[in-house]
DNA sequence: CTGTTAGCGCGTTCAT
DNA sequence: ATGAACGCGCTAACAG
């Protein structure tokens, strides 16, 4: 390993002209400098982070951790998060917690022990907590995306869904649909829990009963237990003629499941759910959806978190929080509800 | 911050003590461990993997630098590398470098700055030459994944682009198309290389003549230049009734710009590509595609970069090749051509 | 403008 | 079974 001590010795400087050289800091003369340099090049010299790190102490990186990396909506995010920070100069690398807990508590003892200089993350849910509090406990800034943790003041981002699931039950009572099921994520997720409650008050607001048959709470992972899907779909009774699902990869395993069950969407089954699906979405239109900002909750957030950096040490900035809007995007997935609008209505 | 040294001075011991409770190295008394153990937890320590790299002089990281976080094959490629990753009880981090060569640069600066102790990386293309040379003569391991560079050998995992793209034409060519062009990546990135190689054999093979104008080099890039494609599609003449797109994302494109142009696939264009769009595929099947092994790409690729950390040091065995066979399969986007199988077909 | 000294937090080596 | 001294590569602070 070539280190700045060799740089010295073959210029003939001291290691400290050749650090100064390299960080651009105090006077050089421009002789010295040009010689240094091509030393540098001869010897093709790479600055040791952790020993620059291990002085400064901090890493000059910066961390997303995500929770499902094949996610259009999470990687996105994560393009809206690299823009944002390569325009303030910062390095940033990514984390892919798959939703499970345990990954992310590696990950954050990776972030923690890198000493990273501050964090984006989408937390997997409520118990996520005890991690933040290390966080915070180490003074590593960091900005919340996606999802509160009740127990935790930050800096956040987040989509409106309660409004977003409002105005996804308004759009299939529009259409006729009496018996509008859901299918979400854990109670434990906060975006899961206020999807549901817009659900419950749109549901009111529509003059539509709620029942807690129509609702299926398990998790926005990707391979979650496919059984129970399965199970609450056969066994609704009477059957729903709309599901809203609480996230695109629940949409999916939705169509799935009742195509397994020789059920086709819309014509048998109307659905619709939060976050588009990607490129595809464009050239095939199919799920109407609630598309949320993904790009911008990355940007944001990470504008959120250099400025938290920008101003370390300074009297405390109370924390922001940023709701991001979203649109409906209707498409082929939703269809009136074939039933004639009446109450023995039996799902087409 | 809570270094070994704090530790060992509530715990009344050295700090080499506690340091040998954390590695587990040597022999410690069980009294002084738990005392060790506890001081810890009470001050909540936690690893300065910097200074710990510095001497070690290595990170126990791995990164994986892939070109388009938003492309489902190398989000599923991540998944893989990551499942054999934890496997084999290394950490991995993600970079994007966005097919752009100076995010790759900068991604492995970091790299090369952080001393990772290995590296997944699909290059950018031929042009990521020397960044390559740089890992080598760092003596970082690393894997290449989907690309090959010439002039740098190494372990490597490979998709069979070539028949992959034979596959293609003959499936258009058993619809009964004559004109079938393609739109690939550039030709400085040996995956649309091999693509263009086997699509020219494959006309060849079917008695197919190839003309320059039915082939649009351009690139795998997401927001590569439209307006190519828009005279491309348009001033082909005769239009061809087929199209071949290099890549899922470019797939993506022509559809937009046939669209725009008052077209429809596959009703007035016929058109197929390599690699899948993800779960939405699935549920509402329409681009007829080579879906490649996505996953076993980062498994297998991870999976040589950790047989390579073992055998450090040992006599170096030979550069290992693995060539991954693709599935061609078969949906909507592709149809009989509408020409009555004669050669004056319009494209109709 | 340039060099010297010291120390960031940790693990290796040699003592005890 | 435990400790002291040293060095990993770098930069801040101070000297010249």
């Amino acid at each position: 390993m070539v280190t700045i001590y060799d740089i010295a010795a073959k210029a003939g400087v001291s290691a400290m002209t050749v650090s100064r050289v390299i960080n651009n800091t105090g006077k050089i003369s421009d002789k010295t400098r040009t010689k240094v340099r091509r030393v540098m090049d001869e010897l093709g010299y790479v600055q040791n982070q952790m020993a620059r790190s291990l002085v400064l102490q901090q890493s000059n990186l910066l961390f997303l951790l995500i929770t499902d990396i094949t996610n259009p909506f999470y990687t996105t995010l994560a393009r809206g998060a690299e823009d944002a920070a390569k325009k303030h100069g910062y390095r940033l690398l990514f984390g892919n917690s798959d939703e499970s807990l345990d990954k992310e508590k590696d990950y954050l003892d990776t972030i923690l022990a890198t000493r990273a200089d501050g964090v984006l993350i989408a937390p997997t849910g409520d118990s996520s907590l005890p991690h933040l509090e290390t966080l915070r406990k180490h003074d590593v800034p960091f900005v919340l995306l996606d999802r509160e943790v009740p127990g935790m003041e930050s800096d956040i981002v987040l989509g409106d869904s309660k409004e977003g699931a409002r105005r996804l039950v308004e759009h299939l009572s529009s259409l006729g649909h009496k018996r509008i099921a859901m299918i979400n994520g854990s109670r434990h997720v906060s975006s899961a829990r206020m999807r549901l409650e817009g659900y419950r008050e749109a549901l009111k607001l529509n003059d539509l009963p709620y029942e807690d048959q129509y609702v299926l709470e398990t998790a926005f992972e990707p391979r979650s237990d496919l059984s129970a899907i399965e199970h609450w779909l056969a066994e609704m009774n009477p059957a729903p003629t709309a599901i809203i699902a609480g996230n695109n990869v629940l949409a999916v395993e939705v169509i799935r499941t009742l195509t397994a069950q020789g059920k086709q969407v819309p014509d048998d089954m109307s659905l619709v759910c939060f976050d588009d699906l990607g490129p595809l979405s464009e050239i095939n239109p199919f799920l109407t959806v609630i598309a949320q900002q993904a790009y911008q909750f990355g940007y944001l957030g990470m504008q959120m978190l250099v400025d938290r950096l920008k101003e370390r040490g300074e009297p405390t900035v109370p924390w922001k929080k940023i709701v991001l809007p979203a649109d409906m995007i209707v498409r082929r997935s939703a269809v009136a509800c074939g039933c004639g609008l009446t109450d023995t209505c039996l799902g087409g």
